[in-house]
DNA sequence: CCCTCATATTCTTTTTTTGGAATATATAAC
DNA sequence: GTTATATATTCCAAAAAAAGAATATGAGGG
């Protein structure tokens, strides 16, 4: 139940969804996640916390960097489900679409 | 993204899965549900709420008595989806499992 | 060792959520 | 009409979540 419990509340905050789809398309750092969505930084790092611990994101530091992707679904299975639904859900949401479009601006060599 | 929102939240709350798990089983009036979960009858009727409102499940009065039964998920695709597979999920969580088998002592005839 | 930069953690404030007591509404029986 | 019962709503207290400022940690370059 806790499993399960987890993974929904981790979805059910706007931000956290953004940051979900924008790893469908490419791995992204704490400070790209932090300029695209316009929050302050210790805001993203709880945020990814959250994903984290729900198993829908994995964290590998690289030099200067900690890389976030999406999880490959072995930690829960929800999350799994979840993240397969999630690769066609809201691709026409104005929101979304323009986050998404915004991604090829963000580099960390710019940001960070 | 509001409506995926929604019905993340509404089923991120332990007591609302298992009212969810419980309406697979057979139709519920508030005051069973109230008795199957042990809490006040305000409480369980914001939970009705916020299911409702995102999609998950339905209510229809009789007489005296409000049914509540899952929702056939034309409102939400999410809702829908997320209900499918909810069918199948926590099916041996020994919450649930203990939740379920005491459904039928929970009558209405006994409780209301 | 010192400095810088990216990230994590702590701390505090604000907002949201959860729960129940009290109250309101709606229906059935009389 | 009055009464009883089931449910919804209001109100308030406690707990949890979200946000950012300040601070700590950890890695690379000098």
């Amino acid at each position: 139940m806790k499993l399960f419990v987890d993974v929904s509340k981790a979805m059910s905050d706007p931000n956290r969804v953004k940051i979900l789809k924008m790893l469908q398309h490419k791995v992204m750092c704490v400070c790209e996640i932090t300029g695209a969505l316009g929050l302050a930084q210790p805001t993203v790092s709880k945020h990814l916390k959250v994903l984290e611990g729900a198993g829908l994101v994995t964290s590998s530091r690289d030099e200067k960097w900690v890389n976030y992707s999406l999880a490959d679904g072995s930690f829960s299975p929800y999350a799994a489900t979840f993240l397969g639904n999630l690769r066609h859900w809201m691709e026409d949401d104005p929101e979304i679409k323009a986050l998404i479009s915004s991604l090829p601006l963000i580099r960390r060599e710019n940001i960070c």
